[in-house]
DNA sequence: TATACTAGTTAAGTAGCTAAACTATTTAAT
DNA sequence: ATTAAATAGTTTAGCTACTTAACTAGTATA
C-alpha cells in the first residue's frame, strides 16, 4: 500500500500540468530579459552570466558547476576559458587537492556580476509590484518545495 | 506614491531570490530527465520536444512558437524543417491568410509525445509523491501567479 | 496601386554542446 | 609499497541550435 491517498493523486497530475505549463515560458521570459541586459550592453552571454554567478555562489569547481547546469565538465572547462579570457574569473590552486582547480570571480567579474544583477531585479520587481502579501509568500513557499523535491538528492 | 507598503517592499527581493536560486535548477533537472528519455531513446532533442509540445497546445504558428521560446522565427523554421523531414509534424495551408501555415503533429508526432509525457511524468510523480496535499495546492497556486506575473503582457 | 507590414524560409556564420582521449592527482585494494 | 581504480579538469573534433541578413510571398494601408 502507497504512503498517499486518493487526494494527493488527484492533486500531483494537476500540479504536474501547471508545472509544465508554467516553468518553461516564465524562465524564458526572465532568460529574455537578463539576454537583452548581457548581451545587448556588456558583451556577455546568458549561459556565461549563469557561470559568474554559480562562483559566486559559492560552487567554484568545473564539476560543481556541471552538475547543476546539467551539462558536461569540458561544456563547463570551456566556458571559464572565455570568462577567464575577459578577466571575468580567476582559476586557483587547491593544496589540499591539487586536481581541483577553484574558481574565483575578478573585481571585474563581481562588478558586472552586480549590474546585470540589479537591472534584471528591478524589471523582476516592476512586473512584482502588484502581487498581493499572500502571493509572494504563496512563491516564495513553493520554490521552497520546488528545491526540496527536484534538486535535492532522493534519500 | 507607490501602491504598495513597507512589507511588500520587504517580500518582493525575497521572492526574488528564491526563484533565482530554485527555477534554474530545478528547470535544469526535469529538462535532463526529459532529455535522457527523449534523447536516449527515441533520438529527439529537448528542443524538438518542446516544439512538439507547443503545436498539440495550440500554438501552431513559427510566429507563436517562437514568441513563446523566445527565440528567432528562423531558428524554430528550422527546428520544424527537421521534425517534418522525420514525420512527425506536417506543415498545412491556412485559406484565409495564405502567409500563415499552420503547424499540426502526426500520429507519428502524437504517440511520441505521448510516450514521453508518460515516462517524464512518472518521474515527477515519483518525486513528489511524498508531497503534502498543502504542498501541492501552494505549488499549483504558484504557478498561476508566476505565469501572471511574467508571461501575460503587462496592460 | 504603390507602400509598408507580416509570415515564413534560406543561407552563412557563430556559440555552446557532446564524446572521446588525454594529463595529473588522489583513493582504495592487496 | 605498489598497483589499480576513481576523480578533476582539459583538449580536440564534430555537431546542433542559434543568430542576423537577405529573401519570397501574401496582406493591409494610404
Amino acid at each position: 500500500m502507497l504512503v498517499t491517498d486518493n487526494t494527493t493523486e488527484r492533486l500531483i497530475p494537476a500540479a504536474i500540468e501547471a508545472f509544465w505549463s508554467t516553468v518553461p515560458p516564465v524562465w524564458n521570459r526572465v532568460k529574455g530579459n537578463v539576454r537583452a541586459i548581457a548581451v545587448e550592453h556588456y558583451d556577455i552571454s546568458v549561459e556565461q552570466f549563469h557561470i559568474l554567478r554559480h562562483i559566486r555562489r559559492g560552487l567554484t569547481s568545473v564539476s560543481e558547476l556541471a552538475e547543476v547546469k546539467q551539462i558536461s565538465r569540458s561544456a563547463v572547462s570551456q566556458a571559464v576559458d572565455i570568462l577567464v579570457a575577459r578577466g571575468l574569473v580567476c582559476r586557483l590552486q587547491n593544496a589540499l587537492d591539487r586536481r581541483n582547480i577553484p574558481l574565483e570571480l575578478t573585481e571585474s567579474g563581481n562588478a558586472l556580476l552586480d549590474t546585470i544583477w540589479e537591472k534584471n531585479r528591478a524589471w523582476m520587481k516592476s512586473r512584482m509590484i502588484s502581487l498581493t502579501e499572500q502571493d509572494l509568500n504563496t512563491l516564495t513557499c513553493a520554490m521552497e518545495i520546488l528545491s526540496r523535491t527536484f534538486v535535492e538528492p532522493v534519500e
